[in-house]
DNA sequence: CCAAAAGTGTTCAGCTTACACCCATGA
DNA sequence: TCATGGGTGTAAGCTGAACACTTTTGG
């Protein structure tokens, strides 16, 4: 043992464990992985890590959502820290749970190579090891609490999106279906979003116009003590 | 080394600090101790510990606020978890943050004893040890978002208190004057309290009625789809 | 030409907000 | 008797919720 501060107290294993959401035909989604290691080895899991000695646990969040997804820079939020003594029946585990917002994009075949991982719709969730599953309805009620406050929704999106795509979306966080003139009236009104001229012809024959967020007015608006807000 | 199901990652060092709120003389306080070993002795400081092998992370935040305030039972929800490497300069510890809502009671003498503790006015805060700051302003964050919308400020006032009482603790939670009668309107409408024979006398010659919360009514309702709501 | 999705305004109810005076009592 | 804090009601504005028809175009 080095010399430390601490001479007296037990070191223990830590982990972080990433919930990893998408979007995707009208439903979300959850990237899944069947574990490799015991215990509960061939089980359905997420994707999880120890951090290292000189990685903070954000770093470790992030390194474990690039590992299985390749994906870099994307939305990710701490959770919530699961420290019941016998939570991994191999050893006292505490893990720290992330959750991330992705865009699956078209091909939802994506990312499932690596790892024997696959997106999995919320509404068809196998069992998952340990308490994952916790993570995960935690994950999805903190996504409630603040895609109705924050511009968190349009992660799950393109970067270019139509206005019946972004009700999809909020009608699938939400499972509830959303007035169409009212959505549309809230969404607009706070002017953070920016027409295009292209048009989304994939789900009409009349198509939808293209939307971006745009950041930069956000920020604006959030100095001036504006609120994001949309009812559900 | 046991033999273990994860041979090859490294133990580390996990600590819970605890974030104690009160609330006195019509001002939100924290509870700090003078911190007593290195690194940082001397410093003003949140109360923490390190977590037991075989004691969860509740636990262990329940045992750290019992040690320092001789109570159990009082509101404790977990903060977050803080990871960065050097948060704390004698050896990489990660932090899950609790933090506590206390009835303070007439005496704010109390549990100053043991510790070197003191409760300080949030308006007066020293300088803390390491990111101690930066969980208090986040719990600080939490309880202005909570305090809207679920029943929590009352674990901050006797059981018995007057609404001028919970209104004055309302304006401390969020720094700003409250119209008496829409703040009165608000409360009693949710039919949540029990107005009792009693008067408080200590604030006024006239004396203000005194309540208690009814936590069967607010289950009650809640399981009717009822939330919780005050305006600030 | 028709099916299918996109797009568009108005009305009503309920809630939030602003606001001023009387009451009770101990000193 | 008077200073101090406790207690009460109403009107205006705003926001959320409900609701139906026209437009476009590929097949």
């Amino acid at each position: 043992m080095m010399s430390t501060f601490y001479p007296n107290e037990e070191r223990q294993l830590i982990a972080v464990d990433c919930v990893i959401l998408g979007y995707h035909h009208q439903e979300l989604k959850l990237l899944l992985i069947k574990r490799q290691m015991e215990p509960g080895i061939g089980m359905w899991s997420l994707m999880g890590g120890f951090p290292r000695r000189e990685e903070s646990l954000d770093d470790a969040a992030n390194r474990v959502l690039f590992q299985l997804t390749g994906l870099d820079g994307v939305y990710m939020e701490q959770l919530y820290a699961y420290g019941e003594v016998n939570r991994d029946p191999g050893e006292r585990v505490v893990s720290v749970a992330y959750y991330a917002l992705i865009n699956i994009g078209d091909d939802d075949q994506n990312l499932t190579g690596l790892h024997d991982a696959c997106w999995c719709p919320l509404s068809q969730l196998p069992e998952l090891v340990f308490d994952h599953r916790i993570m995960v309805d935690k994950a999805l009620a903190r996504l409630r609490r603040k895609a109705r406050i924050q511009p968190i929704g349009f992660e799950l999106l393109p970067e270019k999106f139509s206005l019946p795509q972004l009700q999809g979306l909020y009608e699938a966080i939400y499972q509830k279906e959303l007035d169409k003139r009212n959505f549309r009236k809230k969404i607009l009104s706070m002017d953070l979003l920016d027409k295009l001229e292209e048009k989304d012809k994939t789900s009409s024959k009349k198509g939808a116009f293209l939307y971006r967020f745009n950041q930069e007015k956000y920020n604006e608006l959030l100095a001036k003590g504006f609120y994001f807000s949309v009812d559900v």
